[in-house]
DNA sequence: CTGAAAGCGCTAACAG
DNA sequence: CTGTTAGCGCTTTCAG
């Protein structure tokens, strides 16, 4: 039942390696004969052991892609979409991708660098990795090939890419000034990934750029997270002077708020505008439609997928920083 | 920079075995050496090397996950929740996930009984399967364990989790009818899917049990797409009667039947009541939120898992035939 | 263009 | 409780 190199060898009166140059298609093999390993390769439905090519080879074509363990993972578009990313190029250079969703619990802190050490992969990307993460401080020592997607951080051994959030930010405040708002709260993501420092910095500065009233009951912390936010806004409607639009750090969080401010009877837009960020699927069918900055995220995964096996081939050293840009996606919601 | 096991062996001045023993927990060690070898595992951050393993013991704890490659794969929610499923039990479980994006290409028609036969994986979970796939055919000849997810054939020799969607269809239909609807037309989908096949022979039957017109002109088929749905719509909406009601094979035809009824100016529900299937993450979103069949399709991914570890781990012996029971959800469009 | 030898790092099987 | 032997199935390296 389980044909092996040798007896595709032994069939055609050859060394293993004459048939290991066919499979390979490397090293110089006469047609002749390779025509002939071909001929009984296919009668006898041999494939390779890959595992055993992969101990042998040192090199598995296989791309660990580390997310964040949350439930349901795969229904969170914004992953869906850097998944989807990365797939279709890991695939098109003949590298198969395996999930590795990492609960961050501090009994498994150094669970991917281990992954690193496992050699099951010939190079690993990291989806939403926290700020504080020890594995990247560890990953970034060893020369083992890695790629951030959504972490910024300039460093010599780090590769990233990101959009640029802090533009990103800037141009939704900016947006919702040109539209005549002058009091502007903001629902702030998770302060432990470096997306969520960056959209506050675009906020803080351009606030301050345009002279607008910055007060700090206006800032509430979401956590990414639609429930959070959903609370937290109450804080902002609290507030003895209200706001005339919310820009939230994602679009779940503006999904919340503006399901909140619906219960207190507020109409979105015309008594508080709400913009979020990301621009993920639903964002265009909820009512009303969302105004968003649309951040490239397929794009996002591509890229690191592309880079990720340029560091992988050596075609590129690190460091690799890369930010993507960001687009204004008006709606209606602001 | 690179440890093996017998480096940590040398320095523990035992045998490659014993520190295997450690590692794998399994066999007898005294607890002295066990935690003498154990620190120096730890000093020296050590990890197996999962490819050797796998190799000598002939087990990769690997699942291999198959899916159509379509555009944008797991934007699918389907695709998602699936998935879900059976990564949460193969984590538990300690296996690891691939994913294998495979597109239905004539050139590539053997290509995951190749990936059976690669030893890549311990087994393998298809989701979405076609009914005339000849690598199922393939794979049910060899000892291989696998599973297939929404896919139904009753065969000794196929493992299969699926919904009951015969059921489900006749569940709509006769919801349908409860609701006074007599002339019900039906989007079925694609027909090469067991799925597709179930649910049309739902809506036959229970249209003839309850004595409602059958007329040829009332079945389109809508390949489980939304823009061909929309465009299918059409046809129905030509016909000399016109339909009170339409039932759509999935959810996402459904949408696409709302738009073409929104774009010739009929209200939803109350010029035509439109039903999907499935209960997809947007079905509550949309408006009018649609009332649908829901598949446990998170349950799907689950059973299937938990049913190919039970066959890799010989608890199970094929055919493993199983059927999940959906529930008719109430919203608006119908 | 082809082959022989050596070994990747681990575990199964058996022996002590 | 511990060790020895013998591979797993392939590729690398070097030799012809």
């Amino acid at each position: 039942m389980k044909t092996t190199i040798s007896d595709i060898a032994n069939r055609a009166n050859v060394s293993k390696m004459t048939v290991s140059r066919v499979l390979s298609g490397k090293g110089p093999v006469s047609p002749k004969t390779a025509e002939r390993i071909n001929a009984i390769i296919d009668e006898m439905g041999y494939q390779p052991n890959l595992i055993a090519r992969s101990l042998s080879s040192k090199r598995t074509m296989i791309i660990g892609v580390i997310i964040p363990k949350i439930q349901h993972m795969f229904l969170d578009n914004y992953i869906a979409q850097i998944l989807s990313g990365i797939t279709d190029i890991a695939l098109q250079n003949n590298y198969r991708i395996m999930l590795c969703p990492i609960e961050p619990r501090p009994d498994r802190s150094m669970e991917y660098i281990n992954l690193a050490k496992s050699k099951l992969f010939d190079g690993m990307i990291l989806v939403k990795a926290k700020l504080d993460d020890p594995n990247i401080n560890a990953l970034a020592e060893s020369d083992f090939p890695f790629v951030l997607v959504n972490y910024k951080k300039f460093s010599k051994k780090l590769n990233f890419v990101d959009s640029r959030n802090v533009e990103g930010a800037t141009m939704a405040i900016k947006y919702l000034y040109d539209s005549g708002h002058r009091d502007i709260a903001f629902v702030a993501g998770s302060i432990d990934e470096t997306n969520a420092k960056d959209r506050l910095k675009g906020y803080l500065d351009t606030i301050k750029e345009l002279g607008l009233e910055y007060n700090e009951n206006w800032i509430v912390y979401g956590d990414f997270n639609k429930e959070k936010a959903f609370q937290e806004a109450q804080k902002i409607l609290n507030c003895s002077k209200r706001p005339t639009a919310i820009f939230c750090a994602d679009d779940s969080m503006a999904i919340g708020v503006i399901e909140r401010l619906r219960q207190e009877g507020l109409r979105v837009p015309n008594d508080i505008a709400v913009m979020g960020f990301d621009d993920i699927e639903i964002a265009e069918y909820i009512k009303p439609a969302l105004t968003t900055i649309r951040q490239p995220i397929y794009e996002l995964g591509k890229t690191a997928s592309q880079s990720l096996l340029n560091l992988i081939n050596g075609k590129q050293k690190p460091p690799l920083h890369k930010l993507l840009d960001v687009k204004l996606i008006k709606r209606e919601s602001a």
